[in-house]
Parts: C-alpha cells; structure tokens; sequence
DNA sequence: GATTCTGGGTTTGAATTTTGAACTCAGAGT
DNA sequence: ACTCTGAGTTCAAAATTCAAACCCAGAATC
C-alpha cells in the first residue's frame, strides 16, 4: 500500500494508477473478463474463428449443451461480436448460421497470443498449431512494438498508464 | 463440410486441419480456455499483473468470496502460474503471497491483447489504461511479425497449421 | 501466560447456474 | 398427410457459487 503515482510491478512491468491504489480498474479487461469468463466462450469464439458458424456443427465439435450454446450465441450477439446470416441448404429450410462482427474479429490477436502461450506452457502440448503467414509460409509470431516507430520493445518494460501524455 | 487440407477462414484466415474436419482441437487454446474459462480467473491474475499479491489484497479489490479465492489461487499454483513466498509484516506473523511464475508472466502478451481489445470494442471504455515504454513513455502495441525477418504480417493472412515445415 | 487481533483460510447451507433429456417448431421432401 | 432435421426451449437433477460463520496461528499487549 504506497503509491498513487508510479509503482513497479513484479513483472518489472510499473503502472501508474491515478488515484485509487486497488482495484485498477482498468475497464479494458474487464470488459474480456466480462465476456470470456466463462468455460464456453473461448471455445464457441474459436469455432467461429476457425470457421464453424452453424449451431449444430458447434454443437457437435465442442459437446455443448443445446440450452447452453444458444444462451451463449445470444449473448455474443447482444454484446456485439456475432451476427446471423441466412443460409439454405439443399432439402432443407433457411437457418441462421453465426459470424464475427469487426468486433468478434478484433479478438483475433488476443486468440494467437492464448494460443501461442497454449502452446508453450501446457503441460503436454502435442500437435500444436502454428500461425505462418498464408502466402509466404513463414512463421508469425506477435511482438510489443512502439506504435508509431514500430520499434521493438520488452514485456519487461511496458508501463501501463492512463492518459497518453504522461 | 468440406476439406481436410486447407481452408479459407470467415476472417480470411486459413487453417490447415491434419485429418478431421472439427474439432480443430489445437490444445494450446483448450489450455487457455479450461484455465482462464472462469468468471474470475482472468481478474486474479490481473491483481498479480498489476502487483497484488496478498489474499486479503485480491479479496477486497475484487469483492471475490474467500472461499473462491481460496480455491482458484490453489488451482493457479496447481497449473504452475503461480507460487507463494513468505512475507512478514512487523506485528504479524509470516504469511504466504501469491507470485507470477515464468508461465504465469507468459500470459502478459495476452493481457494485453485483451485489455486493448476491451479498450477498443467496449461500449463506453471511460478512461482507459495503455500500455507505454518504461523509458520513453512511448505508446506501445502489438503487431504480428515474420518469427524471424521481424517484418509486419497481417492479421487477414494469417494461416494455422500444424507442422512447422509446410 | 491469558487475551486480543488479524490475515488467511475452511465449512456450511442457501441461491444460482449448468447439464442432459425431452419436447417444440417450421418448413422441405416424399 | 407424414416424416425428417436443425435450431431452439423447458424442466428437473446435479454441480457450482455465494455470504456468513467459524477456525487457527502467531505477534503484540497486558
């Protein structure tokens, strides 16, 4: 219990915390907290991520209870990150299959940072899976950069503060 | 219901599922979500991001019941995230605090994915908090990079896939 | 050396959520 | 008219979470 100003986390990460000292609310996490504390939501975003979109093909790969699934599906709906298209099978009448919005989209990077440290820290990691980049081959990895210079920058340096100018 | 070789991706991302259709089970990201897929979870490593590391210190800042607590920070060190260290505080005895491991400081990346995505797609995002260079106090981001050229990659291009060598 | 105080828990029973199974609904095909 | 299927909804049982009460150890105080 000390500051209100600057203080060095155990990470070497330091934030500034305008006033109060905790909780630092920051609201960004708590908004992702919000949403993927849940033991479905990861999982249900990753199936639209890699492209199952219809309720029972989600159903199915995840073994989610029927109740649940449209529970959660309207609730991604409702808080921005999925939207429904019409689709129509042959012999069969048109359904709603389910999509990410630019918001749902926008987890993306949140995705292959869990995936990623999935990857490293699991226990038994068989078979993971890597992101290359689609045209070149290559293998992607994410990096801290300085936004404008596009600088690289260290984990162990970043700060997190509240206004911009500070 | 289509392939088991490559696929293009609602986001443009392509994946390369080895034989089954779904689930793509990439375990890096079941790992993440059976951890984290917990209402609190992401917000208790978030006080041991930001430097909180006493019981009592976590319980008031996230009105969290003891109980919960209790089991969640036994599950955290059980997952290898966290580990305790003693501490004494003059007119106390020794009690334990709760401490990132490598593994659990691995998350940061993630977190700060998340807290940017919450930033960006929250309804009213009131005073959020960024993350800045320690030293220069420049604004930092995340960017997907080539692992190796370092060169700036592009979210709509990325693929999974499974073998390093494809 | 008995008493109090406090952080860090465990226990308990009630309230809430999750689950799986059964049921519904709508429209396409036969 | 009847059946079939994807996409739900409903419902009771099971599991989990909650808040409050209780416990415990050792430091300080008397």
């Amino acid at each position: 219990m000390s500051n209100s100003e600057s203080q060095t986390l155990p990470s070497g990460v330091e934030t500034v915390v305008a006033e109060s000292d905790y909780p630092v609310t920051d609201c960004g996490l708590s908004r992702a907290a919000e949403l993927l504390g849940d033991r479905w939501m990861l999982l249900i975003l990753r199936q639209l991520f890699y492209g199952a979109h219809r309720f029972e093909e989600m159903r199915v790969a995840l073994k989610i209870p029927k109740s649940v699934l449209s529970t959660r599906l309207s609730g991604l709906i409702q808080a921005g990150l999925v939207e429904t298209r019409d689709y129509r099978d042959v012999g069969s009448r048109t359904r709603k299959a389910y999509y990410l919005t630019a918001a749902g989209e926008g987890l993306g990077l949140s995705f292959l940072a869990l995936l990623s440290w999935g990857n490293k820290y699991s226990p038994e990691a068989f078979d993971p899976i890597y992101p290359v980049d689609a045209t070149t081959r290559r293998r992607l990895k994410l990096m801290l950069v300085d936004a404008e210079t596009g600088d690289r920058a260290d984990l162990k340096q970043v700060k997190l503060t509240r206004s911009p100018a500070n």
